[in-house]
DNA sequence: TCAATCCGTATC
DNA sequence: ATACGGATTGAC
């Protein structure tokens, strides 16, 4: 109990974050805290507040025994619930992350605290008093933890240090296979075994349900809790909620889990932070790797990030000493890894009809028809849909949007033409200037089409396909063909026979900076899925064996990958070796904002060029006709300063009220 | 001299 | 956003 029940008036004032999206109102307000109020009005619950003359929501952050504010303070209108949903812990992070990404405080807190579900509170407010009296004991059932790590050179002691309390930070290169979330479960063990908590974040829902079922199998079920979008928004705040009454003190999740109000946080972990499932859509676009990091630094925790393959940003850790390599060596590493090999487009493929048929490498084919005898085989196919691209049949131009110039494709074989990004119908031809023809030509085939082909190839073979809409997360150890997307790639019990990573160019060729790194991420994910070399597990990529993404995945190096995939960056000076902000929006505006902004020294501004240069998820309806993209570049040491200088000039344009449009954005992977 | 209106600015 | 204060305008 703190002194605040038993004497209510000694702390009058209540200072509240308000929920209101203007930067410039980004601070606390103070407000009178009614007697009648006292008691519910901890740090941290929800309030309502009269606000410039409407009721606005807001946390009470702190009571305080008198104000700084020179003229009368409002009461508070309501307290909405006692529960103190804010902890200092998740106040003080959050309002690091806005000032690291030049937002708000609460735009950071809508994504950190889940909406309030009274019936789900009253609930667990219940539960929470009765399991006070018998306190969950922590985490100690489950199988021997640490065997999962032997294979790594430094896992051992890793785990010890964990088990030990202390706090230390590894990146971490995940043998290929089906290990990882066991291997994951052993880290949050030795954690709990210390008696702390652990928040682990993986991208997608598959990889939350692997990993929640080991983690559960490693400390107890009782003991972790699972968190995704997924969950509807009771079941999802009822789940919190244990989180924040420390009945759990483990919780795996996809992103927004990241902020999950863990009690005595000993460890983050996030899985395969190259997933760009890992970004926040939402202002100010955090990224799940830079909180979590931010979150172990401020509170001393232990991190393990990592996966197959491996982030420049991971390489930076390393090559900071902030954190240390966490991998095998490479003699196990070979025992593990599937045999690989590359494979370039026949010359010859007339000589074979099932080739030219499927229109790939005949060595493709023969491996995938070898490994179905012993299982299914995996085929990735880098674009969803029938074909993802087309050209006129007869003078040969790319068929593009007339709306919005994206490309057109056709989503299944007797579907019409439509653009792929804002869906309107391509009617009519070619709109080359004295064209007009209307008949077609595959420039890039999808996984419906492929998947066409490949059961032609394979008669009497059952083909599965698993993309976009139709995720499978499984199938069964039989012989089969699988089409999957990157990403969309399906379990199977005993791994895969083989992989064939089809249309290797299309992912390397893309006009991203991060192309080549993208594309061994995608690569090594779907490869992990193959049985090791000596069980026979293949590997065939579509493309020749000189792209450095190609040696890398060949060696299954991804270190060596990343760590040049760094040293580009620096060349360059892209991120992580500086820091970004991106601002898109009206041209006039924008000069003007970087005017008047006390930019940090060495800052230097590039731009403009025509934007947005990235898509925006909101359907940008706010941009102007003709927006432009400035960039701001610093060196790392500066970002914040950088981040804050750039928020308090779009907090003065709001205040007043200037409404041509401008947004801003630090270090948008889209960009690089 | 006073009220109605406009504009700028703070929002506790 | 709304609300308030100070300045400005217009009519008596």
């Amino acid at each position: 109990m703190t002194g605040l029940a038993a004497e209510p008036t000694a702390m009058p004032v209540a200072r509240v974050a308000v929920d209101v999206p203007l930067p410039h109102l980004d601070r606390l307000f103070d407000y009178l805290v009614p007697p009648p109020m006292a008691h519910d009005a901890v740090p941290g619950c929800r309030v309502r507040v009269r606000f410039a003359g409407r009721r606005v929501a807001g946390y009470l952050v702190e009571r305080a025994s008198a104000s700084d504010h020179d003229g009368n303070l409002a009461p508070l209108d309501r307290v909405v619930s006692p529960e103190a949903v804010l902890t200092p812990e998740i106040a003080g992070l959050a309002r690091a992350v806005a000032d690291r990404y030049g937002g708000t405080l609460a735009d950071v807190l809508r994504l950190a605290i889940p909406p309030r579900r009274a019936a789900a509170e009253a609930a667990e407010t219940a539960l929470a008093a009765k399991a006070a009296r018998a306190p969950v004991p922590p985490g100690g059932a489950g199988t021997a933890a640490g065997d999962q790590w032997a294979e790594y050179r430094a896992g051992a002691a890793f785990l010890g240090a964990l088990a030990e309390g202390r706090a230390p930070r590894a990146v971490w290169s995940a043998l290929p296979g089906p290990q990882w979330p066991a291997q994951i479960a052993g880290a949050v063990a030795a954690a709990a075994r210390s008696g702390r908590g652990a928040v682990v974040v993986v991208p997608d829902a598959r990889d939350l349900n692997l990993v929640h079922t080991e983690i559960a199998a490693a400390i107890g079920a009782e003991a972790v809790v699972s968190l995704s979008a997924e969950l509807g928004a009771t079941e999802r705040y009822r789940r919190w909620l244990a989180v924040l009454h420390g009945q759990v003190r483990v919780v795996a999740g996809t992103r927004s889990a990241m902020f999950a109000p863990v009690a005595g946080l000993g460890l983050v972990v996030l899985w395969d932070d190259g997933d760009d499932l890992h970004a926040e859509p939402r202002a100010p676009y955090p990224h799940a790797r830079d909180v979590l990091l931010l979150r172990a630094h401020r509170c001393g925790a232990a991190v393990l990030v990592g996966g197959f393959a491996q982030t420049a940003e991971c390489a930076q850790l390393l090559a900071t000493g902030w954190a240390r390599p966490l991998a095998a060596e490479r003699r196990t590493v070979r025992r593990h890894a599937p045999l690989i090999s590359t494979a370039e487009q026949d010359t010859a493929l007339a000589r074979d009809p099932a080739a030219r048929m499927a229109r790939m490498p005949r060595l493709a084919l023969r491996t995938a028809r070898e490994a179905l005898a012993a299982g299914p085989v995996l085929f990735q196919v880098p674009r969803t849909g029938y074909l993802a691209a087309v050209a006129c049949r007869r003078c040969g131009a790319r068929r593009t949007c007339q709306t919005c110039g994206g490309p057109v494709a056709q989503a299944g074989r007797d579907e019409p033409l439509a653009c792929r990004w804002c869906g309107s119908a391509a009617e009519g031809g070619c709109a080359e200037p004295g064209c007009g023809a209307t008949g077609i030509r595959a420039l890039a085939t999808g996984a419906r089409r492929t998947a066409e082909e490949l059961s032609r190839a394979f008669p009497g073979v059952p083909v599965r396909t698993s993309a976009a809409a139709h995720v499978l997360a499984e199938v069964p150890g039989t012989p089969a063909v699988v089409i999957a997307t990157p990403g969309a790639e399906p379990l199977t019990p005993d791994g895969y026979a083989a992989a064939v990573l089809l249309d290797g160019w299309a992912l390397l060729g893309r006009a991203s900076l991060q192309a080549s790194q993208e594309a061994l991420r995608r690569w090594m994910n779907a490869a992990a899925l193959v049985r090791p070399g000596r069980e026979g597990g293949r590997v065939v990529i579509h493309l020749d064996a000189a792209p450095a993404a190609v040696q890398a995945l060949i060696r299954w190096d991804p270190a060596l990958h990343a760590s040049r995939e760094l040293a580009e960056r620096q060349h360059l000076r892209l991120p992580p070796a500086v820091r970004m902000a991106a601002l898109t929006g009206d041209e006039e505006a924008i000069r003007e904002l970087l005017a008047a902004a006390a930019l940090p020294g060495g800052a230097d501004v590039l731009g403009p060029v025509a934007g947005p240069a990235w898509h925006e998820p909101d359907g940008g309806a706010a941009l102007p006709v003709e927006p432009v993209l400035f960039l701001v570049r610093v060196p790392l040491p500066e970002g914040t300063a950088l981040a804050i200088a750039l928020r308090s000039a779009l907090a003065e344009r709001t205040a007043r009220k200037d409404s041509r449009p401008v947004r801003l954005r630090l270090d948008p992977a889209a960009l690089i």
